[in-house]
DNA sequence: AAGCCAGTTGCGAATGGATCGCATCTGGCT
DNA sequence: AGCCAGATGCGATCCATTCGCAACTGGCTT
């Protein structure tokens, strides 16, 4: 993946958009996060982008991560029990399935569930602005 | 409510079975917590549990919602932004609405919801463990 | 091409929720 | 009444995340 293909133009012009520098540091974490295809938390990016710029600091993973998810290229999960993951926001929205086992995330999506969802907030008087629905859950045995 | 109401009752009866022993602190706990009929997080149980017994720690808050909860009939639900809050789990599961201006934590409900997520999990070869559900809402304006 | 300076970095300290270690206390048994 | 495993309160610790600050630098300006 070259530091200029879309998913990573993406991720960039996000940045430009909020008017801050795209400096080394920036490109490669931005190339990181473009490049996984998991649900990666702070520290992972963090190890992950010193092998494009050594001595790149957490607190500086964790500034340009809140840049984006502000300018709304990325999501952050909190799931039970570990740091907040990452992911880059290109796709619709989906929930996940958390294997409680291995930690593997899992992505799904289903209209009828998004529906029923905004049907409860209506009927009390609300509106959503955005919701979470985590499944943990286990291997079937057999 | 005195102090051997039904809900009262019941806690201390996990606590027993936990093998503890039911010190002042801990009943005055379980008595603020029979009484809730909020959310509480474990700050707030303390403020409201030292009415019963000055100096009540927060250690001592934390150590019995921690036993409470392994017994299960309390519920620790940690909502985006703010600390773990607390509810006694005598109902039936139920998800939660967040007004994310107020604060305010509504309870619901959805069978169907329930067997959509069953059968997401179930199509992929897993079983729910448990699983959350939470609409962060505002109220609708007009 | 060199200068400038607001924005950025890395470091370490701070934050906040939750947990732990330990010396002291006490529930509830004998 | 006496005993002692379990419980308490305190302070220290943990962990993820954010903040403060002095030093550095991207990228515009001249």
């Amino acid at each position: 993946m070259s530091i200029d293909d879309p998913r990573t133009r993406k991720l960039t012009e996000a940045l430009r958009r909020a008017g801050v520098r795209i400096t080394r540091q920036r490109a490669a974490l931005l190339r990181v996060l473009a490049e996984a295809e998991d649900h990666p938390e702070a520290a992972e990016l963090q190890r992950r982008a010193e092998a494009l710029v050594p001595g790149l600091s957490l607190s500086t993973v964790y500034r340009t991560l809140t840049a984006l998810e502000a300018q709304g290229v990325i999501q952050r999960h909190q799931f039970e029990g570990t740091p907040a993951r990452f992911e880059h926001a290109e796709a619709a929205h989906h929930d996940h399935l958390i294997d409680i086992d291995t930690g593997l995330v899992m992505e799904f999506r289903d209209d009828r569930i998004e529906r029923l969802q905004a049907e409860i907030a209506e009927a009390l008087g609300y509106e959503i602005v955005h919701h979470r629905l985590e499944l943990y859950v286990r291997r079937k045995t057999g």
